[in-house]
DNA sequence: GACAACCTGACACCGACCTGACACGGCCCA
DNA sequence: TGGGCCGTGTCAGGTCGGTGTCAGGTTGTC
């Protein structure tokens, strides 16, 4: 496969395409929207990670350029942002999936797979199980049809948990990937980000387990 | 399989080394940043355990060094608990899994396999053997069917049983496992916790024989 | 038969976890 | 600028379950 990767930062550059290569892909690097221009009009990419912030311009410009000339390319976004808004308009400009930053390797490359196998189809991230709706990009989620409005955190708490479903998360684990750098909550505040969202999914199919010194787990209810 | 364990800290050291030489790997030391780059120059090696904070430098500048060089063994970051941003900021370096001193050996251990085994491309953390089938990334077992939620204890001890059956583990090294160093449990927990296990197996095809004055074994029961 | 090793039901302790309440800060709007 | 609203994280008090110990029984070995 041949990927091209849009990413200014040039160690999360070489880190991920170093990472790449070792999965027998080829890795283009473009640094700003010229380069990535340019790739895409010589090479025929398999898949394009695409950063939104970048020194000439933004990422979703590029997008739209790119879908409106016909191609069909699948493209992943990467965003440091974590507030719902910036993702917002990157799945209707024909983006395929999003990672936010800072993500592990082995989310990217299965995020990488899942958009390949269905690279036929067009964006798919809502998801729909377990008697809920959940539309991550919007932040909105629906319980057997009664609408819920989640906030920031509760969304990607969820978020987390709903792609990995039957998998344990240690408190430890959910801190990092909720709490950015500087901010560093206590493990009290997973609590009670657990409970609140518990409450949420109280009336669906949906079930966070307790598991004591471990962790937290979704399960599907039936 | 051959490690190079990279620690300041020679109490940790020697620790972490011994502990990994009794599972039958090779472990090489290194102090520092220099002596650890002559190793990695030198040597073969199937998994690096990286510390951040050395004395000539950080652990990062050689984790981005090994990447750009394109070398693929798996990395392991040890690192303090505080430092949030350290451990964000090595996954996007390229590291495949970090942990958090103080760690139980028990805990580092089970990391380094599951690195190595998704290295392999082998993402087969189930187990389905003797009528069980055992998850331990979703802390989870199934008799014949029948669910079962195993303890973080029982989980422990199962996992390290059934990673080595018909191997005889002693109750110290069991202990030694299970347990970290401050916390010394007497013989008699291991003895509790095999006979909870046990009954846990009960209707399975999995049973554990006690050698007596020599400790317990894992046996399929075909 | 004596002794040690092992098994097991019962139990108390401690810490992991839950939860309602609250304080803080950012944001919007007047 | 000030006030109200909302999202967020902390805290304290309470609950509860995992955990290790113990005592008494059982099994194996010399």
């Amino acid at each position: 496969m041949k990927f091209l990767l849009v990413e200014d930062n040039q160690e999360l550059a070489n880190a991920v395409s170093s990472r790449m290569r070792l999965d027998g892909h080829v890795v283009e690097h473009a640094p700003n929207l010229e380069d990535a221009a340019a790739f895409v009009e010589t090479g025929d990419f398999d898949l394009i990670l695409l950063d939104i912030s970048l020194p000439d311009g933004d990422g979703r410009t590029f997008l739209k350029k790119h879908r409106a000339s016909d191609l069909d390319t699948p493209v992943i976004i990467l965003t440091a942002r974590s507030q719902v808004s910036d993702r917002i308009g990157s799945l209707d400009l024909g983006a395929d999936d999003y990672v936010t930053k800072p993500f592990d390797h082995a989310e990217l490359e299965a995020r990488c797979r899942a958009v390949m196998r269905r690279k036929v189809g067009r964006p798919q991230t809502v998801i729909d199980k377990g008697g809920i709706v959940f539309d991550p990009v919007a932040g909105h989620m629906a319980v057997h049809g009664r609408s819920v409005t989640l906030r920031n955190r509760e969304l990607r708490l969820l978020e987390l948990l709903i792609n990995a479903p039957g998998q344990v998360f240690s408190k430890q684990k959910l801190a990092d990937r909720l709490f950015s750098y500087d901010d560093d909550a206590s493990e009290n505040a997973i609590e009670v980000y657990i409970g609140r969202l518990r409450k949420h999914l109280e009336d669906s199919d949906l079930k966070i387990t307790t598991l004591r010194g471990l962790g937290y787990r979704l399960d599907y209810d039936t």
